[in-house]
DNA sequence: CCTACCGATCGGTAGG
DNA sequence: CCTACCGATCGGTAGG
């Protein structure tokens, strides 16, 4: 029962936000009457804190995969953004919440994702730095900065594909599959002005 | 007095949202009780209605600099880029404003806003088909994909600017100008390979 | 522009 | 896991 109600509990938080969502909305959501949501999550908050834990621990779990797409074939960052991009069309919800994270104000919530993002943020900005030595990567990159605003499109345009396939028009589908593609294009070409492999 | 209270109704639900701004909450920052609040705004969702109607207002009046900067100087795009810059950087509250009502739901609010947005797109992806015609943009970006991912990177990018500096580290003015610096770069980069401009 | 007040709903508790 | 209930606060109204 708990998984149902931190399944209901992500799909409104990611929706409506935190404020926007009461225990109520959660329980009826689930077939609870409210007090026993707040049983298996004594408050409002600790319901929210595991809502975001879970996110981050499924993004944990799709590590492996990631370092591996990392280290494999002849586009590495084509493979590693093909993961990212895998875990949010997968479930989009995990890039509104975390949109919510960081727009809602609490510094809490902020601190514990800058703890999970700081050792990415090295080891990323370390591989472009390695690119730029290889002379594979744009000298003008500035490898901090790029990681940081890749993060930064990549988890917002997952968050506002809705908004941003509507004002697209055409087939919602492929309005999202031409989103994502110049997502993925526009991260590459930044990094280097052609694609890494070479011809085939 | 309806703009102090605009004013702070305004900082208020970029930071807080609407759902997490309580009327009594702008009365107290104003200095009024709350029945003059909903005195000057009949509701709630009056007055966050005046608020999203004022950044796009503010956004109208910047809109002939844009187009100034969009006609002039050898780098056109770098001049745009530079006035929206501006236009966020001025204000940053305005980004997470507009980030919160995209991903805060209100389907009417999100029309309101893609009505505001369609002819831009429209004319920018013009602009980018032209470019791409003279061969001066590569071959291979989509147009209206390209200026819809442009527009959440650099909202989004200013939404998240605090939190964003603070993962990066050091003095967060420096970090803030870092990040500014590496958004332009990717977003011209992500167009043509090197300045429009050529050697002065 | 204020005081006084409304019904509804909030997160959460008591007790079983 | 439920019913019954708590004080606090919500958006908004009446009346001046």
């Amino acid at each position: 029962m708990k998984e149902r109600i931190l399944e209901e509990a992500g799909r409104l938080f990611a929706t409506r936000g935190y404020a926007g969502t009461t225990v109520q909305a959660v329980a009826d959501a689930v077939g609870l009457a409210k007090p026993s949501v707040i049983y298996w999550y004594p408050t409002k908050k600790a319901l929210q804190d595991a809502v975001v834990d879970q996110v981050l621990l499924e993004w944990r779990q799709t590590l492996p995969r990631v370092l591996d797409a990392a280290s494999s074939g002849a586009d590495r960052l084509d493979n590693v953004l093909g993961e990212v991009v895998w875990f949010f069309s997968q479930a989009p919800d995990r890039a509104r919440l975390l949109t919510r994270v960081v727009v809602d104000d609490p510094t809490e919530l902020r601190d514990r994702l800058q703890g999970h993002l700081r050792p990415w943020l090295a080891l990323l900005a370390a591989y472009v730095r390695e690119g730029q030595q290889a002379g594979r990567v744009r000298a003008d990159v500035d490898p901090e900065a790029w990681v940081i605003e890749v993060v930064i499109l990549l988890i917002s345009s997952f968050a506002a594909a809705e908004v941003a396939a509507g004002v697209l028009g055409g087939d919602p589908d492929s309005a999202r599959e031409r989103l994502v593609g110049e997502l993925v294009r526009m991260i590459k070409r930044s990094l280097h002005p052609e694609p890494e492999g070479g011809t085939p």
